[in-house]
DNA sequence: ATCATAAAATGACTGCCGGTCATTTCATGA
DNA sequence: TCATGAAATGACCGGCAGTCATTTTATGAT
């Protein structure tokens, strides 16, 4: 009886679809200015259909971020090969991060949206928290990665990892996010965006690794 | 003849009238769910009025904003006698940054809704922008402060005084925001938000305080 | 007082957009 | 060929940012 996994297939295959067709209009546009009409217009469905898939605008947005965790955890993943402290895999993550936030610019400023957001006017589903910020995720990987620096003595104890941990995400996504959203600034004022990188690394490699 | 002049002065009266009713329903509702006409009935005037005064919604926003940034300036200002070493400055600009978060919530979600924003995307006039970026804004200040303590030795030296100031400013308010933002994950995994506030700073002296 | 003029204020109106739902189309198995 | 439920449709709704022709008000001149 393979009908109704045939069935399953397609239809998670028409969501895929969709995003396919929503990140086009998002990334071309921006979420603000783009609209649903044209969501269905590029997916070559009725918008009543998106909403078959996904409950809101926002969610389908969500969808989009998650490709870009995937994408980033993913490159997590393959960047701490062949490190050995946890302080070079630390460094080794922080850096595919940027990395990430260029190549990736659009998925990254996806990841951006929702970070600005308040998590409870968001009422995401428990799962799509969970997927979020437990399991495998990126900020999971780097607390690990920490703790395993705490034991290697490659990084400074004295301070609860989860809370190092979350700290040193925030602090990474708050240059970077300014980095994205300040370039005329810094143009103005003469700053190179390395270096605000190259300051946050020198930072944090003296205040946090021995 | 001081007729123009008490016009200019209920102009501007006009103006704060509608920025506090305007800071009433915004603070109230969240700038995205608060509407003109709200504020239009707060104010006791007609919508039409508000865009005499205000070229956008997001316009009024902003001048929330600056309403915010002013008390931070001020604070800062304050904060800072009594100090000698740059380093003990800039150690009294951070706490009080953080305590202007929980003080004034309101006008820092207001910093913070711009922060979040694409600086292109805003068109402001120059007289914004320089307003909030040039001058005796409290990234200047915090600039100087940097400044005074690589001269005085208190702060290390080696990168640019003005990269320094823009990646602090932005660490600081990215761990700033993901307070805000994240309190349920944070509840969630037991962490408590002060400490994310004490790591932050453990980093930063280690980092940046020989 | 009366009137002309310009500034200030009004609110009905427009266009757009997220989201809904009664109706239609389609696939499947009997 | 037909009955059934799932999938898709698109006309429609309510709400909101922003506009503009019209009205009201303040002022200075006559």
């Amino acid at each position: 009886m393979g009908i109704p996994e045939r069935k399953e297939r397609e239809k998670e295959r028409r969501r895929q679809e969709i995003i396919d067709a929503a990140e086009k209009v998002f990334f071309r546009q921006g979420f603000d200015r783009a609209s649903m009409d044209q969501v269905a217009e590029e997916a070559e469905l009725s918008k009543g259909t998106l909403y078959l898939y996904f409950k809101s605008k926002e969610d389908l947005h969500w969808a989009i971020a998650e490709r870009g965790m995937q994408i980033l955890k993913e490159s997590i993943r393959q960047s701490v090969v062949g490190t050995k402290t946890g302080a070079e895999k630390l460094m080794a993550i922080g850096l595919c991060f940027i990395g990430f936030s260029e190549k990736y610019r659009d998925y990254f400023l996806s990841l951006l949206f929702f970070e600005g957001k308040n998590l409870k006017k968001l009422n995401l589903s428990r799962d799509q928290i969970y997927e979020a910020f437990h399991g495998d995720s990126p900020i999971m990987i780097l607390q690990q990665t920490i703790e395993e620096g705490m034991s290697d003595g490659s990084i400074r104890t004295g301070l609860p990892a989860a809370s190092l941990t979350h700290t040193l995400w925030a602090q990474t996504l708050g240059v970077l996010q300014v980095i994205q959203n300040k370039k005329e600034v810094f143009d103005l004022f003469g700053i190179d965006r390395k270096s605000l990188i190259l300051s946050h690394i020198e930072i944090l490699k003296n205040g946090l690794i021995q």
